[in-house]
DNA sequence: CTATAATTGTTAACAGCATTAACTTTTCAT
DNA sequence: ATGAAAAGTTAATGCTGTTAACAATTATAG
């Protein structure tokens, strides 16, 4: 891992290339990533830029990648710090549930350049961003994992068992993650869960509910009491 | 109503961008909307669109309109259809759930114009887009409204009451749109529903989940299944 | 220590974008 | 038929990403 100097320096140049770009578009939007206003703000002139990165686009995709990453270590250590706290799998799930939508609102235009139509014209390699893209429907499947075998969470009723015509997908998908069959319904929870709360985040990114009830901190916390009620969770 | 020749011609005229706009949208994507490509189609110079739109912006926003009255008009037919098929008001709720999918999945970009982040640097005024928004969620909360009063649904446990710190809001909201106050509910019947459906088909326009399911109809099918019995739905 | 190669940066230019101003043509109404 | 209103054009401005050609810097090998 030894770096030479120059190979630094030029590490740090990528990196400052991208925090420039991130604070851009924190500032303003999605829009505000451009060539141009980076070097400008660096004090180069944009087509220096293009020994860092092949274009535009990939330099939006390595943003993509740092901020699926970003979101899932802020999951994990939600989870983590539950955990610590003597939370159970259930009580992490939460905190990892309510440190989606934390992530999603102290980081929105980054949320909008991962689940939102980022840049028109743009579109993320699948190759790239899937891995880290999965981290998250990961982080959540486990905790379902977990709830599971602790029986914390003892489906009933339509939750109880997985719906035939899906259980084989899923559990393709499992071998290619290369997980135990068994945690074929903690999958199937996954994929439920998180739509469930990811709708709400959102909808309440785009303002389409949040006049409508309110207190969205108290509405999101209810809606994620719900989708563990429903999965069969009781405290 | 009588228009005079020239008025006919410049609606007619006001139709064709339209038309051209959404036509190049749906092929390249929200970032085939440029006045120069619109112009270059209908064999005109680009200034020339600017005798009927104020600018970009002003066009995106009729589009997104536009967009938000197609679905909901989407969303009443699915409904009213499975009405003149004699469906009870559950069936109609799930005729209308999966219509908002369909509607999606057959206009994904004119769905991501108003659900997404559609062009960076555009902000949609809310005043003008407001109004065609809240149908959607009118019409969920419409049909909650006639479950609810033909007992189709007797919502149990944690859905059978509002949480009292929402009541209130929600009751404003209910004023706001002159409902009677005894709908609140089956408002938050709607504002729970509309978001678990819509994350669904979000992460599903963007790839996120279709690979891990499988088979989305059946997943979205089952899902609205699951709202409908979370919500005390009882076939 | 010097010469050579690799790296980094610059300037100039191209093509595309939205938008405005000034001017011309077409169309309608008095 | 005349004058006003509407529609469309050309020319220009200032953005954008990107490329090519060239200059400066920096590291490495002899």
């Amino acid at each position: 891992m030894a770096m030479t100097r120059r190979e630094r320096q030029r590490e740090a140049t990528i990196a400052e290339i991208k925090s420039v770009a991130r604070q851009q578009m924190a500032q303003y939007g999605t829009a505000g990533l451009s060539i141009r206003a980076i070097a400008g703000a660096m004090g180069l002139t944009p087509p220096a830029l293009y020994r860092y990165f092949d274009n535009l686009n990939e330099l939006i995709t390595q943003l993509i990648v740092e901020n699926f990453n970003a979101l899932a270590d802020a999951l994990a250590v939600a989870r983590d710090e539950s955990a610590g706290q003597g939370g159970s799998s259930g009580v992490q799930m939460m905190a990892a549930l309510l440190a989606y939508r934390r992530w999603a609102l102290l980081h929105p235009v980054d949320f909008q350049l991962i689940y939102g139509n980022p840049i028109p014209g743009y579109e993320a390699p699948r190759e790239v961003t899937v891995a880290p893209a999965s981290r998250t429907l990961r982080i959540f499947t486990e905790l379902c994992v977990a709830m599971l075998a602790s029986g914390e969470i003892r489906p009933t009723g339509r939750y109880a068992r997985i719906p035939p015509e899906l259980e084989a997908t899923l559990q393709d998908s499992l071998k290619y993650a290369q997980a135990p069959e068994e945690h074929t319904l903690a999958l199937y929870f996954g994929v439920i869960g998180w739509p469930r709360i990811h709708g709400i985040i959102m909808l309440e990114l785009f303002g389409h509910i949040g006049p409508i009830v309110g207190d969205l901190d108290v509405f999101y916390r209810i809606q994620v009491e719900n989708l563990m009620h429903d999965l069969g969770y009781r405290t």
